[in-house]
DNA sequence: AAACTACCCCTTGCATAGCAAAGTACTGAG
DNA sequence: CTCAGTACTTTGCTATGCAAGGGGTAGTTT
């Protein structure tokens, strides 16, 4: 792979909890809603790597989820953040910003 | 170490390289200067990241270093962009700014 | 000159985490 | 009851940040 691509992927990588948090701070998914929504963001991702992300998560208890039936296949779990969770995703908005500002005053 | 502090660990790490190549992009620097300037602005490195990652784009191409005499110790590496390394820098700044942007349309 | 201090560059070993790929399991249709 | 579609999980590999330690150079002090 190019070493340009690559620094590309780490820059996604390094917001992809903080991206999963935010997206379901108001709408609870499961897994496929959340890669479709992260593709359409070129934010992409696979199913190796978000499975196991939501597990930490859970374990985290930042997340929880609930089983669904699905209309078409085996039921499904959905997310949503606990009070935990929201928690983190404020002090995680606030990082964002911080770095947001951090890079744009680098070279000025 | 807490988790939440290690997602934020992860932001930074991501825009690391980015970071470097924007410090350098119009001055050039050494490896202590670098680090100043990191830990001024919330990105904090220690040497053992720093050395082999400005190796690793000096492989690649995207950085050269001149030596140069100092006055107080041994002489210093001084870091610059190459012509790839410039080029590299603008799509990366693309990418910052397209990442950006999707991070800000997810939870609306 | 020898010892000391400050500075600078580099390497080793470990832990984490994304990813490709393969595996398990449930559902409804034919 | 098999097949296709959907959903969730796990395994093995690799990359990389980091703590810790090593070693080398220059100037100062004794």
């Amino acid at each position: 792979m190019d070493y340009l691509e690559n620094i590309q992927a780490q820059m996604r990588k390094g917001i992809l909890e903080f991206a999963i948090l935010a997206l379901i701070e108001e709408t609870e998914m499961y897994a496929s809603d959340i890669l479709k929504k992260l593709r359409a963001t070129e934010l992409i991702v696979v199913e190796g790597t978000l499975y196991p992300l939501l597990s930490r998560l859970k374990r985290q208890e930042l997340v929880e989820y609930v089983w669904k039936e699905s209309k078409s296949g085996p039921p499904r779990k959905y997310y949503k953040l606990t009070s935990k969770g929201r928690e983190a995703l404020e002090s995680l908005k606030d990082t964002w910003k911080s770095l947001y500002t951090s890079i744009n005053s680098l070279n000025t």
